[in-house]
DNA sequence: TTATATTTTTAGACAAAACTAAAAATAAAT
DNA sequence: ATTTATTTTTAGTTTTGTCTAAAAATATAA
């Protein structure tokens, strides 16, 4: 698809990105309170900025019905969150960043305006389809390769899984998973799971551990 | 030095950053008219910023006097130009732009706030003391590694030089010095110099050829 | 040195993006 | 079906960084 040239500020483009997660969740429509509370902003904010995104033609909207997203502007949400993503696969593989100190720099990152940067960069990073949260990277046309993304807590017993992301990133958790020799990409074969707490036995670096139903939701596999 | 606490804005970093490059040609004191050239801007906009930054603390402002950088300005202002010139290196050496790509992109990604991305950002580059354009980094301390930085035209018969930047960054330019296997790191020896034209005889690679007076003053060498 | 030109500053205005407070529309509850 | 509560919008300010036009200071030249 191809975008006709639209300067966007870095506030429409935090916008747009907000109303992309929150239609995910509500594709009938996107609430002004919703990106309030995102944004951290006042819903008399919210109403401004979605007539101007409305004159540009990024966003549906109409007074008292919510918004939801253009073709338009769903393709530059997209484009938004693909710099996003790749911006914190560069600080986690490259600048031995860990999970949870990228969000805040990858935040600034991506309003960096420049598509050859982006491309060269997806290049360099070996076009991931993924960062380092386990999230899906949209690709230059914006396609999103998805994958069943299932918490370790839900898996079948007695198959393999590959660890791809993780909902929790507090230190606490990212401490945890380094003493249990977890990281991203480490094999589960879940054997037993015990009906009562839910806990896990589960084997992993040919080596079985017990994990609890805590840190079984907190572990993207796949 | 450590430096208190200070929110900047993109504008502020800006100002501060030409007033630090036109300081280092008029020490005594820049024009408000030559920072407001250098930022395509109006001469009463950047006295509104002047005052601004003096009460930071960042120059030192007296009307109709000029400014000159504070000790606080002068360091913040070359943190500014450190993140520049690493965020150029890292797009030329890891992304493969050419030189001439890379200023724009920089240009935004210097405003980029975070100490730890931009140490690590060095690291990763390998602690480069030069950017592209053969212009010192100073490091994470302020410290700029100076080097007798002279023109191809300028210097003496039979003695080794290595390319360590170029003054013009032009296509055409670029695309003449890669027909002749000229790059950043590429060794001369002038053999001769010719009066009449200050044509001179080169050896380059061990071939030796014939550079004009005009390409020997936009390479700088040392 | 006085007149002229240039530079710099002030004063007032504007656009973007936020805010507060009050009004209007919608949703929930009796 | 009203009343009450919640959500959303309007109206009017504020801040940042810019602008224009006019006034003031400095520099240059006759």
């Amino acid at each position: 698809m191809k975008i006709n040239f639209l300067l966007m500020t870095t506030s429409e483009e935090n916008y747009l990105k907000v109303i992309y997660h929150l239609s995910l969740v509500s594709p009938k429509g996107v609430n002004t309170n919703a990106i309030a509370g995102m944004l951290n902003t006042k819903a008399s904010s919210v109403t401004d900025m979605l007539k101007k995104l409305s004159d540009k033609e990024l966003v549906v909207y109409q007074k008292y019905q919510g918004v939801t997203l253009t073709s338009k502007g769903f393709h530059l949400a997209k484009m938004i969150v693909r710099k996003h993503r790749l911006w914190e696969v560069f600080l986690v593989d490259k600048l031995n960043f860990s999970w949870d100190e990228v969000h805040d720099i990858a935040e600034e990152l991506e309003h960096i305006k420049s598509d050859s940067l982006i491309n060269k960069l997806d290049k360099f990073l070996g076009f991931p389809d993924f960062d380092p949260h386990g999230d899906p990277i949209p690709n230059a046309d914006g396609e999103i390769k998805k994958v069943n993304k299932l918490l370790l807590s839900e898996v079948e017993l007695n198959k393999k899984y590959r660890c791809i992301g993780m909902k929790d990133s507090s230190s606490d958790f990212l401490k945890y998973l380094d003493k249990q020799k977890i990281a991203l990409g480490s094999t589960f074969l879940v054997k037993e799971k015990e009906s009562f707490d839910d806990t896990l036995l589960v084997e992993i670096n040919s080596k079985e551990i017990t994990i609890s139903n805590k840190i079984a939701t907190n572990l993207y596999v796949h």
